[in-house]
Formats: structure tokens, C-alpha cells, sequence
DNA sequence: AAATAAACGAAACTAGACGTTTCGTATTGA
DNA sequence: TCAATACGAAACGTCTAGTTTCGTTTATTT
């Protein structure tokens, strides 16, 4: 995350003196910045807003995070820290299947919307951009690619596969439908799916 | 393209009386608007700049234009407008490959970080985001549609398949790339195509 | 209990951007 | 010449991010 001064208190044990920071309002910020965020564009929401809706004052805000889109993006990671998920079975093709339907049906609502104006803001905004390829990003492309390679072991694909490759595949049009701003109609993780995996070659 | 007052000076014929409207003023704040864009991206762009560098005052520039960001649309448009013309050979699923490493190859220059810095301000701006998909992705995608029913009629490719369910495929990956600000590798474009063509089952 | 260190709220403040408006001047057609 | 329009210069209003000041509150430490 993005903190200026030192977080995560250091040890539970020692603490320095003073009044320690208040709890709630830590949390009455963030969930106000992924409530304005469910709400209205990123541009469109104002720190003052936020510090207004969390019943604290601006100073407090500008305390702890480093600009608007710091607050913000802290609010939607710990809004959608629990997503995604998997439980592998017998069947590693099958596995991946479920983690790009739910991928996508998670994608297809509000919070893929929020994500979307989250990452068009990184494109102003280098650090909110490195903090969504880390915390976002990297970690789901890596699932992906685990899933890829137990089905290239199992037989399943190709062993010539680079299942980073195979990856962007996947998820392209997603990301096509979240960067034009398009709805992700409910059919389209199983129609990509069988697309790629079988290919579109006349006459196999 | 967006104008207020009425634009395109109705007929050649028929004039309205009064100075006429400063062409090289026109041309200057266009070219001034798109040489900014290649500098820094939209929202360090202010339109004190834009007038300036085209030697024109504010007032000129919000006379024409209703935004900031209307001026340097037209100003993208008017600049890369010449792009992507397709040349049919005998071969339409290789002139779909053309089309597709064209437009890869287009969009891993500055045109493409452009392109993703202003779809990105299109998620804050409604009609920069219905102009480009107007503009800009409805046309390439017709385009590439109209290559892959060639190609089907042509025997080429599967008779059954979705030629916008496979133009989402192709351009995906460029998609992902420009949306997370990643460098679009040389590669990329025949790595998707040939995943794509031959799809990733095992044993074909 | 007293001193200290830090967080908090309220409010004023700076700096900068967008977009508007005013006014005087320049350029065209009628 | 007159009317209509474009242009430049400059001031203006409004909004926002982010900072700073100051008095108050809550905790630890001695």
C-alpha cells in the first residue's frame, strides 16, 4: 500500500507514545472512498468528499495517504481483498474454465467498472498503475498460468503452449470490453474459452 | 468531430458575412494539441498551453471548441487519420494476418500510448469515449470482421465461427497491453495470431 | 499525578486549472 | 461605409489539491 509515515506499527509490543492512530477512522475513510468510488468517477470524487463522508477532517486524510488516488486505491483493495479464489480438482482444463468465468462475472460488475476507471487513472497516475499490476495484475496472471501449465501436464493442451500467451488470450477480450467501456455480456468467458481452446482453423 | 457553431462552413457557395474564420489558426491549435499529446499526457495538458504553443489566445481555442479535450481528439484524428487502409490479395486469412500486425505495429508507437492515454480519459469523459469508439474501434473492427468472413467464405476458416468473438481474440492481447501500459513486444501480433489459428487443444 | 508525544478537527490558505467574459482591434461581404 | 464576425489580451469566478496553523483530545511514560 501507500503509506508516508511508518505503518503497520511496527511490533505489537512496542508502540510509541502518544495518541495511537484511531482505528475507525482508518476504516471510515476507506470505506468511504470505495463508496464514493461505487458512486461516481474517480475525477469526480474529492478528497474533501471523502474526508466529509468519513465524518474526519482533510488533515487526517492527507496524514496517512499521500494523495486522493492513494485513499482510493487502499479502499478497493481492502473492498476486494477475498476474491478469486481457487480450488483445484481432477480436471486442470476444467479448473481453468471456472477461474475465467468467475473472473469475468466478478469483471462484469460494478467492481470491474470501478477497476476500469482505476486503471485509466493509473494512466495519469504511474504509481496507481505499478500498485494495480501488483496487487491485481501479476498475482491473477500467475494463477492463470499455474492452472495452464497443470493442464499442459495432465495432457489437456498443447505442451508448446506459453501459457503467458495463452493468458492474455483469455482474458483479452475482457480487457477490451473494460477498457471501451462496453458491457461483458454474461456469454462471453465461455464463448473465449472455447474459442482458444479449439482454435479457428477449418478442418482439424 | 465535436464543434458547437455551426462548422464545415456550410456551402463552399454561400458565405456568412464577417472575417472568416483564421484557417492556419485552425491547422496550429490542431498540430499544437497533437505535438502536446506526444509530450505529456492529457491531464498535464492545459489549454493555456494548447493556445499557446499555437500562437492563439484561450478565447480562440474555447470559441471552436467546448473542452480541452474535444480540441485534442480532433487534433489525434487529424493527425493519424490516414492509417490502416487494407490491400486484398488471393489470400484473405493472410491479409487478415497483414491487417493485424499493421495495427499491432501501429499501436506499439507513440500513436498507441496516445490511443490508451485517451480511451483512458474517455472513462472520465463520455463523448471522448463515444468518439473513438466511433472513430476509431468501430471502423477497425468492421474492417477486420469483414477480412475473417473472407476468409470463412474463402474455406480458410471454420464456417461456424463469430467474426466478432475472433476479432475480440486478436486484438485482445493489445488491448491488455495498452490498457496496463505494457510494452507491445515485436512478437506479439504472430505469437496471438498463430495461438489463435491453430487454438491450444492438444492432439489436434 | 504530571509530563509528553502524537492524532484529531476546524479553518484558513496557496497555487493552479478550467472556462467565461469584456473590450478593443482586424478582416471580410454587402 | 456598414454590419457581422474572428481574433488577442487580460481579467475574472469557481473549483480542487494539498498545506499549514492552532487548539483539543487521547494515549504512554516517568
Amino acid at each position: 500500500m501507500i503509506q508516508p509515515p511508518s505503518n503497520s506499527q511496527s511490533d505489537s509490543t512496542t508502540r510509541s507514545p502518544g495518541r495511537p492512530r484511531c482505528e475507525s477512522s482508518r476504516l471510515a475513510i476507506l470505506k468511504a472512498a470505495y463508496d464514493l468510488l461505487k458512486e461516481r468517477p474517480l475525477p469526480e470524487i474529492t478528497s474533501a468528499a471523502i474526508a466529509e463522508r468519513a465524518g474526519v477532517s482533510k488533515a487526517t486524510l492527507y496524514r496517512w495517504w499521500p494523495s486522493k488516488e492513494a485513499v482510493v486505491l487502499d479502499g478497493y483493495f481492502a473492498a476486494i481483498d477475498q476474491h478469486f479464489e481457487i480450488t483445484p480438482t481432477e480436471d486442470p482444463l476444467a479448473d481453468l474454465e471456472r477461474h475465467m468465468r468467475s473472473a469475468y462475472e466478478t469483471m462484469s460488475g460494478p467492481d470491474g467498472a470501478i477497476f476500469a476507471t482505476l486503471v485509466a487513472s493509473g494512466h495519469f497516475h504511474p504509481k496507481v498503475m505499478s500498485e494495480l499490476n501488483e496487487q491485481m495484475n501479476s498475482p491473477r496472471c500467475q494463477e492463470t498460468e499455474l492452472l495452464i501449465q497443470r493442464a499442459i501436464q495432465a495432457g489437456q493442451l498443447r505442451a508448446d503452449l506459453d501459457p503467458e500467451m495463452v493468458t492474455d488470450l483469455l482474458f483479452g477480450p475482457l480487457f477490451g470490453r473494460l477498457m471501451t467501456n462496453a458491457p461483458v455480456e454474461a456469454t462471453l468467458a465461455e464463448r473465449t474459452f472455447n474459442l482458444v481452446v479449439r482454435g479457428m482453423l477449418a478442418r482439424p
